[in-house]
DNA sequence: TTACTCATGTGACTTATAATACATTGTATT
DNA sequence: AATACAATGTATTATAAGTCACATGAGTAA
């Protein structure tokens, strides 16, 4: 058995993040997650391929828990 | 607002790692996952800050969602 | 006992790339 | 025009990914 190579769960990611953001701004989300404003625009286009501890950081700016994070049409099976 | 930095999300994800694959050999996920077997000994003793793509390697070669992984006792809130 | 598997843990190391920091550009909106 | 928000690129630094040699411990057969 063989993994096949998902190549866009970086841009599922993203899409979510952008979805939860809502009227917020990314600087303002950026900060609260104490990182670079630009760094976000590239996690919410699906650019960069994050760890887990920097997902936290974002989550966390969103008040969001990974469970319900994931729990979103961009998840679901295929 | 100010994000506290929290130091063992990499414990916790190895910890559930461990719990889900139960009697199966590391060896054997790992090859599953496309990875060493000695990469997966260190995830799962929470000594790698891994990346998403690499987590949902690993959740693949386990057979399970994001969403259900992050559904259990270590991932809850306080 | 010794010797041999089998599964796991650990430290060190190189390579690949995430993350930071900063600048520039675009696009609406007022 | 001016302001606000977002997208993108470049260069440097930090760190994840990947690989390996060797250690440890449990079981077990000679």
């Amino acid at each position: 058995m063989k993994i096949p190579c998902n190549m866009d769960i970086k841009q599922k990611i993203g899409a979510r993040i952008k979805e939860l953001r809502k009227d917020r701004s990314q600087e303002d989300v950026a900060n609260t997650a104490d990182m670079e404003r630009s760094f976000m625009t590239h996690i919410e286009n699906g650019r960069r391929n994050i760890s887990v501890d920097t997902l936290q950081r974002v989550l966390t700016a969103l008040d969001i828990s990974f469970k319900d994070f994931f729990d979103s049409k961009e998840f679901s099976k295929p």
